[in-house]
DNA sequence: ACGGAGATCTTCT
DNA sequence: GAAGATCTCCGTT
């Protein structure tokens, strides 16, 4: 599944020349009609409608009236409902005076070890809601970077959500790392 | 080191 | 009117 083989791919965001990227430590999947824990759950928005559009793009949305999260949309191939993986992790590779200005006064682990902070290291808005992420034209995409090897992947339950989210959806192993990186979130 | 509260926008009840 | 796929700051151990 893709929050699986997106481990290790090197997400670029680039303007004019300059290139800021990182590779991907962290993920989380949301998918399907039935995970309440999904913005696309029960129906069509404004905010989430671009989750049940083409696969490989880009869905950021605005949360907690303060930050920003980013996501891939995804699904499984021979199904039509929403679904996204979440970006919880980078490790910082390229551009690092640009993440290091964005992210003033904190150590570089803390620059992108997190949903939230790695979109503010990586300079991510809703100006990038709805981009192809699969196209190098684009100012914000992926590279296919180094492959992670299985024994490399840990999972395990998702974090963050609410107990209001009923089971087994709350518990299903659909957060994904690469083990031992120091970038995964706590 | 750990825990709790605040920040403050979008969506849904 | 309330809760949310979070982070940071400030209090106390």
């Amino acid at each position: 599944m893709v929050a699986r083989d997106v481990l290790g791919r090197v997400l670029v965001h680039q303007i004019d020349d300059q290139r800021v990227s990182g590779r991907v430590i962290e993920t989380e999947a949301y998918m399907g009609s039935d995970d309440r824990a999904l913005h696309g759950y029960g129906r069509i928005t404004p905010r989430n409608k671009i989750m049940f559009g083409t696969a490989g793009v880009s869905y950021v949305y605005f949360i907690y009236g303060n930050y920003w999260m980013f996501n891939i949309v995804a699904k499984l191939s021979h199904v039509d409902y929403a679904g996204a993986v979440l970006i919880r992790a980078l490790e910082p590779l390229e551009g690092l005076e640009i993440q290091a200005a964005r992210r003033e006064g904190r150590p570089q682990r803390d620059w992108t070890s997190g949903p939230a902070r790695l979109v503010l290291a990586m300079g991510i808005d809703s100006a990038l809601n709805g981009v192809d992420l699969t196209q190098p034209d684009s100012s914000l995409y992926f590279e296919t970077g180094n492959p992670v090897l299985d024994k490399e992947v840990h999972f395990g339950p998702r974090v963050g959500l609410g107990s209001n989210v009923p089971e087994p959806w709350n518990s299903k192993p659909w957060r994904f790392w690469i083990a031992g990186n120091r970038y995964v979130s706590r």
